[in-house]
DNA sequence: TTAAAAATTAATCATTTGATTTAATAATTT
DNA sequence: AAATTATTAAATCAAATGATTAATTTTTAA
């Protein structure tokens, strides 16, 4: 009967499984693994997974949280930043994103493909409602439109463009590529332009002229 | 040995068969799929499925193939429509995209996810590359950044923007929702009202002053 | 009506896959 | 060094799953 190795101990063996379960995870999600990819990718034997995490769904647990909360974490940061303007937080949060995205560029479809398959699992702990109604942001957000007499837009809507343009190039990055006909560098370097270019969309979003030709602004 | 059936008969069970297929496959992928689910959901007998597919990934490609193939279809003629203006395809695709998402959500992710578990077996037939790179929205664009001595954004630039505004609130929905704290119909309630406000952003991007508000319309 | 063809079903097969067991090896303690 | 404990590997189990088979029912058509 195997006893349950201690925390401290066999870090690296344990660490070297779930590094491979990460890349494994990501790449091809929960239902197209196999724990055998897993442990060859960690060049171990299978049985090891089971003696250190008990089964494969509590090794993805692992791992989806972590991830998760990696992504998340520095995102709250940035947008609970009293220092920072509103397009400073933008700004940051558009970068911080490609920046990590064009390193770890599966992590949103993975997010979101298992959220999917088991939204009630994770949803229920991650408070990520809470994280952006009580933000700073979304405080800042609304003042500016106070202020500018601008018709308010809904500050979800700001959120949920800055996040679409960074972030769904990367999800749906092989089809962008296709149609653009660009190689992968060729992507990464329209990201980099994307970093200055979201920005300023998101800002002529918040102060328009931009309603096009039926509308004389005056 | 059974023969494989004519094209014209038993079309109800055949469609059953995909109807289920469609429905299973969209919504948890090809890899978290079983057979029996689609048996099931047909209200059918398991050997059904290979009796007139052949087997589950032939079942699936088809179903794979229709989709992506309708969900393009709509687009190519929007795009190549010479009786329209920038703007007004635009308004077209944005459209479209939420009407169609609003009653079939899981689409696109659905592609994205297969397409990523498979690139290449399904990137090679579609073209998708040629229908945008030959479009006449594509010509239109670059005439318009001429005419209006506009510095040229690139135009995948504007056609990734319109997709990521239109496609990834769905894609991401569960997150979005959770996000906002809104229920299935606010959602769909928030996703009408980016039908008009999306061309209008577009638009704003196109022609800028939203370079924060030095440069005048005139 | 009847014989052939096609459609449908229940039972079963073979492989895959998550998990366990048992034995061997390495590390640590006494 | 001997004993104990921790770690690793090979073999195997049991359940899930895609696919097939053989028997039965239904439909077609002569």
């Amino acid at each position: 009967m195997k006893a349950i190795p201690e925390i401290a101990k066999s870090f690296s063996t344990e660490e070297k499984i779930k590094e491979a379960a990460r890349k494994v995870f990501t790449q091809k999600g929960y239902a197209a693994t196999r724990t055998r990819d897993i442990a060859e990718e960690a060049g171990l034997n299978l049985a090891l997974l089971n003696y250190y995490f008990r089964s494969k769904e509590k090794l993805f647990d692992i791992i989806m949280t972590e991830t998760f909360q990696v992504f998340m974490q520095s995102i709250v940061e940035i947008i609970n930043d009293e220092q920072t303007t509103m397009n400073e937080k933008i700004e940051k949060m558009v970068s911080r994103y490609i920046d990590t995205l064009t390193i770890h560029p599966d992590i949103p479809l993975f997010i979101i493909s298992e959220i999917k398959a088991d939204p009630k699992k994770f949803m229920s702990k991650t408070g990520m409602s809470q994280h952006f109604q009580n933000s700073f942001l979304k405080k800042q957000m609304m003042e500016l439109a106070m202020a500018n007499k601008t018709p308010l837009i809904n500050p979800l809507h700001i959120m949920l463009n800055m996040m679409s343009l960074t972030i769904f190039p990367f999800v749906a990055n092989p089809i962008i590529q296709n149609i653009g006909g660009l190689s992968k560098e060729q992507f990464n370097e329209m990201m980099q332009e994307r970093k200055k270019l979201i920005p300023i969309w998101i800002s002529s979003m918040i102060a328009p002229t931009g309603y096009s030709a039926d509308k004389k602004q005056d």
